[in-house]
DNA sequence: GCGTCCAGGTCTACC
DNA sequence: GGTAGACCTGGACGC
């Protein structure tokens, strides 16, 4: 077993990471509440598949186990992934300060909650987001399950299956293995785009890529509307767009008219003054009785 | 056990 | 630009 310690930004908090939305719950990922451990099946860049456990280590640091020993480039990897995944990168000081002039949201800096748990590939999230469209959360947890199956096995679980893996089956053949109904056929295509290097997803990490442009890009994506590539442009950590599903629209009725139905032009004159952030202010909200208790 | 209804977004065709 | 209907799955419900 190998441990080491991560050094995390200042205002990191692992809880409000994690259970920043139900992306701990979908595998290859793993949450265990007892122990508040994250684990995770991952495919090195040089073929080895490892499990990792991520806990909570001291004030500003993660603590990180891997079965067997690693080399000092395998912890380098393991270590960038860890960032990435629970988002060391995302500067949310304007964010916060932001929120200072809204005494009603002050909860959420002081839970230090806005980082989004993330895959370690586009890809994956892509996969995940188009699991969740159309069906209940039980069900894309079914999806999602049967899809990583797919993956390298490891030790009882999979690693997350690679584009090229996914484009190797007919679309018929991958919706008999994942029952996506006809997203299978979205899943299958944005796959193989990936695998032939048509659609280059990685790139949009690149930070002078504005948010509209990754919106409209994602909207290109069949089987991304409003909100698929509104809630994957959170994960990107842009938050221009509302990406609204019943479940904010629920939140809203009950929290801010009257539980009343509002239109989706209403709701977005609501959150309009948070500007670049209003993405976020909207999840945080759905989010809020979650991550408070 | 069987049949029916329903919830959940997106796409396409049409106006 | 807005709207209707189709697309799928599986849970809930009534019989």
């Amino acid at each position: 077993m190998s441990t080491f310690t991560l050094a995390a930004p200042e205002n990191f908090r692992y809880a409000s990471t994690i259970n920043s939305h139900g992306w701990c719950l979908l595998p290859p990922f793993g949450y265990d509440e007892g122990s508040a451990t994250l684990s995770r099946i991952q495919r090195l860049s040089d073929g080895r598949i490892v499990r990792l456990a991520v806990s909570s280590g001291n004030d500003r640091s993660v603590n990180v186990a891997v079965e067997g020993q690693v080399t000092p480039a395998q912890q380098a990897e393991i270590s960038a992934i860890v960032a990435r995944c629970l988002g060391f990168e995302q500067d949310l000081n304007s964010f916060y300060s932001l929120l200072r002039q809204h005494p009603e949201y002050a909860w959420i800096e002081q839970i230090g909650a806005g980082r989004m748990l993330v895959s370690p590939t586009i890809f994956e999230d892509l996969a995940k987001t188009l699991l969740t469209t159309n069906t209940t959360w039980n069900m894309t947890r079914q999806m999602v399950a049967r899809l990583a199956a797919l993956g390298e096995p490891y030790d009882g679980g999979h690693a997350f299956p690679t584009p090229e893996r996914l484009a190797s089956f007919s679309a018929d053949e991958l919706n008999a293995q994942v029952n996506a109904g006809y997203r299978g056929a979205y899943l299958r295509t944005l796959a193989a785009q990936i695998a032939s290097g048509q659609l280059d997803v990685e790139s949009w990490r690149d930070p002078n890529l504005t948010g509209a442009e990754l919106y409209k890009r994602l909207k290109t994506i069949k089987g991304f509307g409003d909100y698929a590539a509104g809630a994957m442009l959170r994960l990107l950590g842009r938050f221009d767009e509302l990406g609204l599903d019943s479940e904010c629209r629920r939140m809203y009725k009950g929290r801010h008219n009257g539980g009343t139905p509002a239109t989706d032009k209403e709701i977005a004159a609501y959150y309009a003054p948070f500007g670049q952030w209003r993405g976020l202010v909207v999840w945080m909200e759905v989010m809020q009785d979650w991550l408070v208790s």
